[in-house]
DNA sequence: GTCTATAGCAGGATAGAC
DNA sequence: GTCTATCCTGCTATAGAC
């Protein structure tokens, strides 16, 4: 009723969205508990129903207020690329490399917001038709726009799709597989690592672009 | 105890592990219970028991029997160039790309495979540990023998390890996020697709390869 | 060996005390 | 509004009848 009541946090709601998401990403949502959470959060089972009414609302609202804004931050750097004058294709490349591999956010948010999605990707879920629509597709329209813009000659959409969905798999692969990054090439995400694979990524994906763009 | 007994297939138990693959592959291991896997069987809940002993152990056999077989057949063509004499880095990149995305397989078991396996890579799991003990690690270095025989110049193992995770994350991601590709472009998984799938990862990874050798 | 019936437990949701 | 105590469903696993 108050002016300030949507303003004001709710510290319980808060470490609750926070533990959620932290576990959700970790284990997945079926392997997650509502006790696991409660307690994590160190509060009760009844606040997630009395503040989110559900498992499923409460998996959902992590996805539409900290992993969107979190999307928000990623596309940034992008859309701050677009306002400019001059800008090459490895401008658009690398600016979106490193604002998924090492951008505004620390490893483990990173790691966090790579794993909620990559669950969702297999599967045709609430959650993954609220990222598609609201992250995804503007986020892959963007790229291509930005590339239509700046490469010396037109390149077939199609082309572009591809390559965009290549970049995006392996940021994605390169937080999500950690486990077998860190097995095969014996190295652990420390920052001088998460660079090299920015630069391979970037290299990688502008060799795609020439090679599509001479044909 | 006969001496045929090993031989002899048993037929619930095929189906227990066919239906327990197909369930486990669409929704992910906590997410399927034991009756929804017997029921699809056409068999009752002891008999999982019976055959396996657990959910957990009928999971990994999933992954023991049915996955590694799979997995021995998309090696295959690899091996086979390696016993040949002359090949060239394209010829690797090819058949690598081909074999996971267009080989030997119906389209809903290679994506089936690779739901499997996409689930397992971002936590140590026991089948983790399987997997790339048995599967990944070995595929990972045989890949890397056979450009280092073809390739013009000595490229550093670190640059080949990542270019390999690199295809590796492609071919996963176009057969685990279906949704998402058809999506983007628009485009349904038919022959004419996959093949231009192939043909996109082969080009983009000769990129990359070329690239990494001029240096 | 095969399957029914059930034990034993953990899950999400909620009623109702404070 | 907050939290305890409880409900009921659904799960894995197993005992024991046939």
């Amino acid at each position: 009723m108050s002016q300030d009541q949507t303003k004001q946090a709710d510290p319980t709601r808060d470490r609750l969205l926070d533990e959620a998401e932290r576990l959700f990403a970790k284990k997945g949502y079926n392997a997650v508990s509502l006790r696991e959470i409660t307690s994590a959060a160190g509060t009760h089972l009844a606040a997630v129903n009395y503040h989110f009414a559900s498992k499923e609302n409460l998996y959902l609202e992590v996805f539409r207020t900290r992993w969107m804004a979190r999307a928000r931050k990623i596309h940034q750097p992008l859309l701050e690329l677009e306002k400019q004058e001059g800008f090459t294709p490895e401008d658009v490349v690398r600016t979106l490399a490193k604002s998924f591999l090492s951008g505004d956010m620390t490893n483990e948010e990173r790691q966090r917001h790579t794993q909620l999605i990559a669950r969702e990707m297999g599967q045709q879920s609430k959650a993954f038709q609220l990222l598609s629509k609201e992250a995804m597709l503007p986020f892959m329209e963007l790229a291509i726009r930005l590339w239509q813009r700046c490469l010396p000659q037109e390149v077939e959409p199609e082309r572009l799709k591809l390559i965009v969905l290549s970049i995006f798999s392996q940021v994605l692969y390169f937080n999500f597989a950690r486990p077998v990054v860190s097995l095969v090439t014996g190295r652990q995400y420390d920052a001088e690592f998460v660079d090299q694979i920015v630069e391979h990524i970037t290299q990688f994906a502008l060799c795609g672009l020439n090679g599509s763009a001479k044909q």
